[in-house]
DNA sequence: TCCCAGGGAGGAT
DNA sequence: ATCCTCCATGGG
């Protein structure tokens, strides 16, 4: 059974470009898969496997998105869950056009001016995300979206579509605690990252290392807590607190933030990676992790490799 | 062939 | 605190 509905222009506090908050690299989860001028994906609402397909309409300033849910009965209960979880997954409550207004001074204002609509994505799942992040050390947004959908296909539950798609779930912790990092590393193409992910995943299932129990405490807490854990470095930590738990203040700092912090702000001279993080903390406070994606995608856009030193 | 990718651990200084 | 080197793997 299929069923359209819409997400209104009244629910979206400001623009919302779906392609560029798709195709941004944030490792809440794997990118989603392209659809006729859409994406699909799947989630599990009200203990039921929906799939979703999203549209964008409308115009930039009043986006409305049309929304396709295929489940095995779909009734007004069903759409609404979803759509429920859809405008927390895009936070589409975020005020945009006042984070534009806030910093319309800043260097940022070249990339508000591409990336207009650019919005977090908020993970549902927190131990995909934590294992996202982890694949994504070293790694090019390619390759670890690549791992991450071997993962699921090697350890994840298939679930079929009365439309004929199949989706893999996101193994469980206890499933990956269990996994041999021989099989992480040749089948699902992790590298040396393997070990991190039982080892993370052996502690979540001992109760060591609880990921729904980081929203409680605040920001630098939980980012110690977080990085006490093997392969749990500061970036992979603010990669979890800002795409995962929320933390919007985190702004994970890699190879792209350093080399563009530095050029934009500190005259391209030397600083270390943590002096990057913080400053971008303190200058945006609550929006650093906003400021953070869209220097990142930005950079990664129109940049090029061979521009930046 | 060489260099790089949304880094982190362990070590030396 | 800052600076090495090594860690698997695939892509350019």
């Amino acid at each position: 059974m299929r069923v359209e509905t819409f997400i209104a222009a009244s629910d979206i506090a400001g623009p919302f470009n779906l392609n560029h908050t798709v195709h941004s690299g944030q490792t809440s989860e794997p990118e989603w898969q392209p659809l006729n001028n859409g994406y699909w994906d799947v989630e599990l609402v009200n203990q039921r496997y929906v799939k979703y397909e999203v549209y964008s309409e409308g115009t930039p300033s009043s986006p409305r998105l049309r929304v396709a849910i295929t489940s095995e009965t779909v009734d007004d209960e069903l759409c609404n869950a979803t759509k429920k979880y859809l405008r927390a997954l895009f936070r589409l409550d975020d005020n945009l056009e006042e984070f534009y207004r806030s910093f319309r001074g800043d260097p940022l204002v070249n990339a508000f001016s591409h990336l207009r609509g650019l919005r977090l994505m908020q993970a549902s799942n927190l131990f995909e995300s934590l294992i996202c992040s982890i694949c994504s050390q070293h790694a090019s947004v390619k390759m670890w979206n690549l791992m991450a959908q071997l993962i699921k296909r090697t350890y994840g539950e298939p679930v079929a579509f009365p439309d004929g798609a199949v989706f893999y779930t996101f193994p469980k912790p206890e499933k990956l605690s269990a996994a041999l990092e021989r099989d992480l590393e040749s089948i699902c193409k992790t590298g040396y990252r393997g070990e991190y992910i039982i080892a993370a995943s052996k502690l979540i299932v001992e109760g060591k290392l609880n990921l729904n129990h980081l929203r409680d405490f605040p920001y630098d807490e939980a980012r110690r807590k977080l990085m006490e854990v093997p392969g749990i470095g500061p970036k992979v930590a603010d990669c979890l607190l800002l795409y995962g738990v929320g933390f919007t203040e985190a702004a994970p700092v890699d190879v792209w933030m350093h080399r563009i912090v530095s050029k934009l702000y500190f005259g391209n001279t030397r600083i270390s990676k943590e002096k990057a993080g913080k400053f971008l903390r303190d200058r945006f406070h609550k929006w650093a992790g906003y400021a953070q994606i869209y220097l990142f995608h930005y950079a990664r856009s129109f940049w090029g490799k061979k521009s930046v030193h």
